[in-house]
DNA sequence: GATGAATGAGTTTTCATTCAT
DNA sequence: CATGAATGAAAACTCATTCAT
């Protein structure tokens, strides 16, 4: 019976496996709102009104997508973290370096709050907060590690900040080759500033509230 | 002949401003996705296909809402230097109270980069970029007047700072019911930040770089 | 599972009937420019969102109606041909009398090269030309055996002028009232010819270059 | 009072030389029935609603194309048959050549009949059947003069197949690249015929009819 | 007569979602 | 659970045509 409940639970995994896969693949080349539950199972061997069965909209995958990004963000800055010296230029290097390496993650972060969280159900969206919170509390601690002297409330008001930019800046440093255009059209000096460049000049700002 | 040039461009200024006021009152209880042109239409005296003499898209209605917008929060920021002492407080005080007061150029700040320029023709994008260009220099002329002390590239470095914030910091500080709950799950602490003081604080810090 | 999987495809197969069956009726009364996948899709049980699940454009159904068309004039001169005895004449009857037999083809032919060809998908298109080689085949080996002497050449010449000859006579002996109105304007004496009458007498002079 | 008249006249055939001429620069790159009288009026400096004043519909348009055409090809045959030896292949080459070398016509030919002259006022379509009365006289006139053996009847027989195979002919052999894809795809050696050889051939054989 | 504005009707197409099997 | 079929709703867009000026 159990066994049985077991087999069920994993085969619902594999499941949703499949169509997270499916659905980070379409994400690499299409935006947001143009990816559709139609399109995702299209890529997937299960089939459109099946999904259903697993997610009740598309921002559902996208939060679970999330939530493994967010994780596997914080694997790597601990893991960065254990090989680098201290100090302030190590942590803002660190957190810019290795969001770098997270591109999908930055891009989702973009619509976040404004659009996915929006689209889940209630349950849903406890389950995601639950499941990253370990985020949160990790990225205090290490905080706290960088910067013993900060008190608990500048660290809180530090990473909603870190949040923050992180969402901002990418959208200004991912602009496609029309608004490039067009912005250089008034300006022609204009060059889209590099993310992890941006990221950590502003954070190095930032970091001296915590010293 | 030149006076019915003029009456038609009236005209056509007339309608764009009616379809703008229409798309900016429903923006005001629906989000930009929801929004679609027959929905704009239909809170306008004009029938959708006449839309389509005025706007192709949209996003180019959303277009003409920021640049307004853009320029007024501008004029705002100016009334109040004028009223105001000097100093770095004063600076961040005026920018975050200001923004504040334009809740809808917030909003549409967060979707700004990664959508609404995304579907615009190329043309409509330049002359928006032109149109805002004195929003750039005003902040930029304001900035050097409260701290003369910081270079060129500081300056631009801090306004890129500034409007990736305001993305960032808006989309978490107007969380919806659902979202707060769903937070709150977790850490039954959580009060959703105030935009306005969110803001004030991460100016503060930031200006650090500039005196 | 196979025996469900023929049952789906019977279910195509009727689905794809009904949607002829609909397009041909409406074809008796209107015009190939003014039937539309929405119209076909009212005359049916299906719903016009459906209808793409069988057919991408209407050419496609048109495709599908002048294959059988096609094939079906084949089989009606071939028992004709069963039936009657040898000679030039007899060939040209047997061509002119089968041909009227099948108005709805003549119809389609005027608009097979110049209007649904053209739209259709290059798929569709070859799966068409596959379909109907039966025709070509048997048409030429008809003439082979009523002209034994004709070289290959003449009788694939004489075959292209066949075909083109229809659609020309169909053109001008298919004529609205208002067209024949116009034409007694100017000649009272006219009469619009006969279909049958004016393909045989062309057949005719044509299959002597047969002989 | 009649000076007026004139110019009003005058102004009229003005303006529908520029539509006219619109529409046949647009008629040689674009379809038929992808032409409609926005577009025209977008290749004229009259405003659409104005081109109603002129014109109906657009097929009237291409009655006064098909118009005019009909009479030029008329005097090309006339002028070359001045110029050329009497003699049956004489006026097959005659016919074929000439013809070649309007393909405007010969594209208009093949919808002439099924579409331009269907959907025309009676007015309108009575006037054109008078305008081009000559063309049918002419034609008959000339071949008395190449087969003055032939009869009235079958020289009338004969221009009516003439114009059949024109429409049939030209459509079968202005095929797209698809078309012909398609074509080889079930047939290699498939190449689509040449259409002044093609209407030669055809001719050379009705011919043998009026010797 | 000429024009721009306006409208209504039409078409294609896409999707989320439900339902019977 | 899984599936294909089916539907309804919506969105984008185009155009012929009318009307007031």
């Amino acid at each position: 019976m159990k066994c049985q409940k077991v087999k069920k639970e994993s085969l619902v995994v594999n499941r949703q496996q499949e169509i997270i896969r499916a659905c980070e693949e379409l994400y690499e080349t299409m935006e947001y709102e143009d990816i559709s539950i139609k399109e995702i199972a299209k890529s997937t061997s299960i089939c459109r009104s099946n999904i259903y069965n697993y997610y009740q909209t598309k921002d559902e995958i996208f939060l679970d997508i999330l939530e493994r990004d967010y994780l596997s963000w914080m694997e790597d800055i601990k893991d960065r973290m254990a090989r680098e010296e201290p100090g302030r230029e190590s942590y803002c290097r660190n957190i810019a370096a290795t969001a770098a390496l997270h591109p999908r993650l930055l891009k989702l972060m973009s619509v976040h709050y404004i659009a996915i969280e929006k689209n889940c159900s209630l349950e849903k969206l406890t389950a995601f907060k639950h499941a990253i919170h370990p985020f949160q509390e990790t990225m205090e601690e290490i905080l706290r590690t960088y910067f013993p002297k900060a008190s608990r409330e500048k660290i809180q008001n530090f990473l909603f900040l870190l949040l923050s930019l992180i969402q901002g800046i990418y959208s200004m440093t991912s602009l496609c080759e029309k608004q490039v255009k067009a912005m250089q059209e008034v300006d022609p000096d204009y060059r889209m500033p590099d993310f992890a460049s941006a990221l950590y000049q502003a954070l190095y700002i930032l970091t001296s509230d915590l010293i």
